[in-house]
DNA sequence: TGTCTTTTTGCTATTATATAACAATAAATT
DNA sequence: AATTTATTGTTATATAATAGCAAAAAGACA
């Protein structure tokens, strides 16, 4: 899915649930959507600064925080940095996620079952999910096969 | 398990692999096995201080390095955090950590079933794991009663 | 439209987390 | 004892994220 289309999506999104979708989240959203792999906060920084000379810290982790209450990106917690969802609208979905560590390649991945084993797990402990990070580490077939 | 008799098998499990359980290792070792929860480097870097006046981010950061190497020790990516592990011996083993966010409490579960699974997920993508991170944010038993 | 309220942004500073680089010690090896 | 390797001390710096407050913009309503 290229980006326009990514944005209309995100567009839609937002009209329908009344959430503002202003300039800096659309050009923050966007510089993640044509993005291929994940990104760090301050890269992202960096490229839009080259839009808003006068952005700063605070102008991206706000843009991000917007964007992933609307469930459109998300954060990988195990290399600080962020990827634009190809399955948002829908939102809270559970996420799993694949991280080459040779060619910097992430996939994301919605298994259900998966998602059932981790809750079924965690009641079995008396405990309620509220919000899961599945991130797995290794090598992806491309990288694998060299 | 109280935190002496932890130590004593950290001890011998240094001695079996030849690795050296220096000092600052142990009196880290020693903080952390104290904790209840989790807790933050800079934090544990504060107590150290009280033995160690000297002690800088790196004598920290080092310690825990080497306690993760060994498996003594499992950093909280989604918290910044660290928190002993209660199962070492069986190094290099999956983690699936479930972390209550009212109290704090993080509880350490072992399901070869779902570290099966997630393998078995990604190599269908044909994706190769080398470190799994598996985190749970939510409520705890005490917690959700209350 | 004008007024009021809420949300978003701009801006400065600060906090929090983690590593680099290199010299000095200490321990292991020969 | 001499040499090599691993660990520590020390200073500085890199990287990631938030706090606080005023200005501006947008939305709500008479
Ligand atoms: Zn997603
Ligand atoms: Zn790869
Ligand atoms: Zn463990
Ligand atoms: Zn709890």
């Amino acid at each position: 899915m290229n980006a326009e289309s990514l944005l209309q999506q995100a567009q839609l999104v937002c009209q329908q649930k009344g959430a503002r979708f202003t300039k800096v989240r659309e050009q923050v959203f966007l510089l993640l959507a044509n993005h291929h792999g994940a990104v760090g906060a301050y890269d992202l920084l960096a490229e839009l600064k080259e839009l808003e000379a006068a952005a700063k810290p605070a102008t991206i982790y706000r843009a991000l925080d917007f964007l992933s209450k609307q469930g459109f990106v998300h954060k990988i917690e195990s290399i600080n940095a962020f990827i634009m969802c190809h399955h948002f609208g829908e939102c809270n979905h559970p996420v799993q996620l694949l991280i080459c560590d040779q060619c910097g390649h992430v996939e994301e991945i919605q298994s259900n079952n998966f998602d059932l084993a981790l809750r079924t797990m965690a009641e079995t402990n008396g405990f309620t999910i509220s919000h899961q990070i599945v991130e797995a580490h290794g090598s992806c077939k491309n990288c694998t096969n060299v």
